[in-house]
DNA sequence: ATCAATTGTTGTATATATATAACATTATGA
DNA sequence: TCATAATGTTATATATATACAACAATTGAT
């Protein structure tokens, strides 16, 4: 199963499920089916919605699980600091 | 239909089907599907095989046609320009 | 406390991805 | 040229993604 953060993404960026699922034209239902890991999105699907938050796609989905936003962005600090 | 550049990174990189079908565990006539465009991969399948090539996924798959990798290329060149 | 919006849950139906097999065609190397 | 590997094609079976509906539970605002 592939990891995602859509519902952190989604309720970060204040969308309900009907406003991202229209954005990404599927039902609203499927973004709950995704964001509770009933099954993962289709490619076509993770490419809509990784484009929709602007983000690249590894940044959504993910084979491993994903570290805590907050966490990772002390990581990066980390790394600029050389 | 999403657009991929499977085809053109397996020979490039001197892969048989078999051989990219083993490193991401998947059939090798899935490869042939894919690269057909017969039908899309699976997100999970995706990122293994852009893990595989070391390239971001929107480099392998795309929503949108593909520039020619010398075309890309160029372009690129042009940005570092300024 | 109530009403409305949002989310969770379950079920059914359809479309699509994948495995596998069998065989044809094409390319490659000895 | 012959043999072998690689690729293309077609078909069948299974697993998974998505749509949709109906309803329950939760949350938020007034």
């Amino acid at each position: 199963m592939v990891h995602n953060r859509i519902k952190l993404l989604r309720t970060e960026r204040n969308y309900s499920r009907q406003d991202l699922a229209e954005a990404v034209g599927v039902n609203f239902q499927t973004i709950g089916y995704l964001e509770r890991g009933d099954y993962n999105a289709s490619l076509e699907l993770a490419l809509k919605l990784s484009a929709f938050f602007t983000l690249p796609l590894e940044e959504v989905f993910s084979l491993t699980e994903f570290m805590p936003l907050s966490q990772q962005l002390r990581e990066q600090n980390k790394k600029m600091e050389d």
